[in-house]
DNA sequence: TATGAATGAGCTTTCATTCAT
DNA sequence: TATGAATGAAAGCTCATTCAT
């Protein structure tokens, strides 16, 4: 029963594309792109069934939108670690706390972002792909600088930036899969072990 | 148009029940579970619509078959991996490669069993859980072996598995998501380097 | 192809939740429960099929509806007979005579409602029981005014209210059965002799 | 795992033909026409659903099937107390008496024979058309003796009849509804008082 | 003749999207 | 611009019937 008025300021069409976003995004990460309901997710934002569509084209690009919203706070919280000064390997590690703090915030809109869109979504996975990326370049360039202050052994960055992130995406997954509460200090101490040091007796 | 027949040999009726498995397979992998459609599969695999409920109760019951023949397979490779003779570190680099290598021929489906199924089929996440469960168990067994050879410094073995999945899975998720063809071979160069002597430059 | 609009009004959305009930009525009457069409139910009424379920949450839904409808019609003549005044018997034949005039313009239905929701809709055995029941109970209380007045002996009121209805129920399942056309008047004459004076010679 | 033979006796195809009905009886009592199952009635009856079509031409004549062979029980007991001797009326008694009996015996098949039948299976109309019309013209013919014997004032008999089974089939209905259990003396004893002597105070 | 797997038309129900208001 | 009733394609599932064995 929301009384329709005929201008909105800009401001106020952001914040209701934000609402909308995170009834969205609750939707999505409980029952998947193609589990989700748009009935719902208006239900959720307050808004008609029909509002939805004066703010996205259509599902998919609701789905985008949610993609690149959620990982657009991950990328922003990423890039401020990664432009700070002091200690690259300090950097690093608390670029990875994030992360798993994140996850953990977001596990159910994550793995839906990370996996499902792939193959629910067609529209989704450039999007998707492309803020993946975007992720593994900012780690990628903080191990650089791991390795330029002598922190870190020279070897391929990038491929090591994949090794980072699938530990953190590993562990996320195993944490869904066991329905385990996620301890993220003992996640992310192991994991900081494990990449730094490696396993092989001494 | 497949003849009817009504005395089946065991064989032939298994026979039939992989077929409407490996087409399956294929659509849970392309569109995921929801985005599935039983009666493309039922086509695809040469049956009626109706046949597909003679060898499984629903769709969640065929996705739980899927999900149980694929892990199965992986599962079997490496328990046998697991108990074999011969140098234990030897072995875990062998079970990582076969996990790589299946992961690669199984993709999409695998990606649907450890992502999707959590949120899109209730019924199969004790299914998924279960295999992810005994696929870490081997891992987790192999890594206690190597450390009781004294190859690998004394951890959580258990952690370590997560671990070392963990990287599997991480360069999984990369490579759907990069849609690069996957280098199977570097990758497990990666993935042992990291995972035995870390990344801190010593 | 009915132009949507959202703003009903309460009468027009009554209005049309009417035209559903009637062609509802139609098309079980003429099946039965199960072998009613809710698309050709919605062809009827002139909507989409999706729209029925606007309206009502399922098939057994709508056959409560329909149920609901034609015996509050029924339950509303007779309620007003039996609240009337003047003589008691006068109103007894008037109300044996519309229960007739009733069935009669409701056959269909009434089979239906009366004989085949009960072991093919368990959602309306409780909602045709009722009317059913209340139906017996306003014919009840006319026989106790009758009594009251000596017009009628002394009985179980509820026993004959039984025979009374079972009188009108016999003539109409003979009617559909052997598909003559329904001599109302003459039935109506037969039943309130046998029901008043019996058969015995004197 | 029926084994088959080449020869079947005459009497063991009707033995299986009346098992078949058996099940058939109480599984259209239980479901109704179209919710009934030719498998479930195949597996009642011990048979494969093939079997069935060896039998019956279809479901509808399955059906029809059923119908002749309960109403051949009713109309051969009552044909057998109506050329019997002594008392007419005595015997009109009877006759009511087991058609209650009858009614509660097989009350599920019985009301769709009566009542579904004739909207759900086009092809039963005729059957059960002229079985009610031989039970009635058999009630008829002992009315006549009643009214012959000066039992029974002269009325037309044929429209007596139908009071009288109107009334038995009143009373079924009003149990079925009520899922009361059926007081079939208690009901007898009012059906006869009703018919006989009416309810208007003398 | 009995079997029962295969068939596929047909059913109920869902839900993304449209559009008159 | 917001609304939400209407839409109808699409999907999962059932079950009467067939027919090779």
């Amino acid at each position: 029963m929301v009384i329709p008025r005929n201008q909105f300021t800009e401001a106020e069409r952001k914040e209701r594309r934000i609402e909308i976003i995170e009834a969205a995004v609750r939707e999505f990460a409980e029952h998947g792109y193609h589990g989700a309901d748009v009935g719902k997710i208006a239900a959720e934002a307050g808004v008609a069934k029909g509002t939805i569509y004066n703010y996205f084209a259509n599902k998919e690009d609701l789905f985008v939108g949610v993609v690149h919203s959620g990982m657009d706070q991950l990328v922003n919280q990423l890039a401020e670690i990664a432009s700070g000064r002091g200690d690259p390997l300090a950097r690093l590690r608390k670029a990875v706390l994030e992360s798993l703090k994140f996850t953990e915030r977001n596990l159910g809109i994550y793995q839906v972002m990370i996996n499902e869109a792939v193959r629910s979504c067609p529209g989704a996975v450039t999007e998707c792909g492309s803020m993946h990326k975007t992720v593994l370049d900012i780690i990628e360039d903080m191990i650089k600088q791991c390795i330029a202050a002598g922190q870190l052994s020279r070897s391929d960055p990038k491929a090591l930036a994949v090794m980072l992130y699938g530990l953190v995406d590993g562990v996320t997954t195993h944490a869904v899969l066991t329905t385990n509460e996620f301890d993220i200090k003992r996640s992310h101490r192991v994991i900081m072990k494990v990449f730094l040091d490696g396993t092989r007796k001494r």
